[in-house]
DNA sequence: CGTCTATATCGACTATTGTCAATGTCATGA
DNA sequence: TCATGACATTGACAATAGTCGATATAGACG
């Protein structure tokens, strides 16, 4: 699992001036925007995210988001997890209801990591 | 391997409008995007990227990458393969050595799939 | 309390991936 | 022509990741 220890996309806007594109990236930095990346490089998870950012009120549970990837709820949670942990998605409990919403400007800080003007 | 018969980046640029947070992501995008992406998201891609754009003349051959990253002949040459083949450097090959270089937008054209501003 | 219902976690299995040593290819130069 | 040097390909292996079924947890509501 290893974890990283909690140092997820807040870390990488700290290093924020490195663009890649700029000077080379340190293996530190490297590792950091792999590990970020991961998250996103999965077509289960890039869906899971476009559903719920064009859901209605930003969120979305997971109730509603089985049927629409064709994916089990256990398989369904694990992705949201790693998009949670992974700084793109936040978690609120409501009731027995799990709702999901994308934080703003986690998707941006990326597109900068890459060199966005 | 899979190999998705030789549509990569330029593929994105023509579904261009899908930026993920706008509509759901249809299954074919997320896939498509999801697997440039993944040739993204790996550490030492990640670094020969910088150190390739990073170089004078913008370009730089195999033997000046293996020694910065730290890894095998086989290895540098296996993630510029990767990366050559989801659009993000091209290979010219004078005499003996292969120079390799970041082409131009494609790193913007992730970011844009992004939903970067 | 007991029973739904919605999520999360666990355990297992398979597929994919990163890595290297060995080998192949091919252009250069003696 | 033969040797050398730069790179690519192959084969193998360990580690990782995606998936599911089974099970656990935990509110809501009788």
């Amino acid at each position: 699992m290893t974890e990283i220890t909690g140092l997820e996309l807040t870390d990488i806007s700290a290093s924020c001036a490195t663009s890649l594109v700029g000077e080379p990236l340190t293996a530190e930095d490297a590792e950091e925007l792999a590990h970020t990346m991961k998250a996103l490089a999965d077509p289960a998870r890039l869906r899971l995210l476009s559903i719920v950012a064009a859901s209605a009120g930003g969120e979305a549970c997971v109730c509603d988001l089985t049927e629409p990837v064709g994916l089990s709820q256990p398989t369904v949670s694990h992705h949201l997890k790693v998009l949670t942990e992974a700084g793109f998605l936040s978690r609120t409990k409501r009731g027995t209801w799990a709702y999901y919403a994308l934080i703003p400007g986690a998707l941006d800080r990326v597109s900068r990591a890459l060199g966005a003007a």
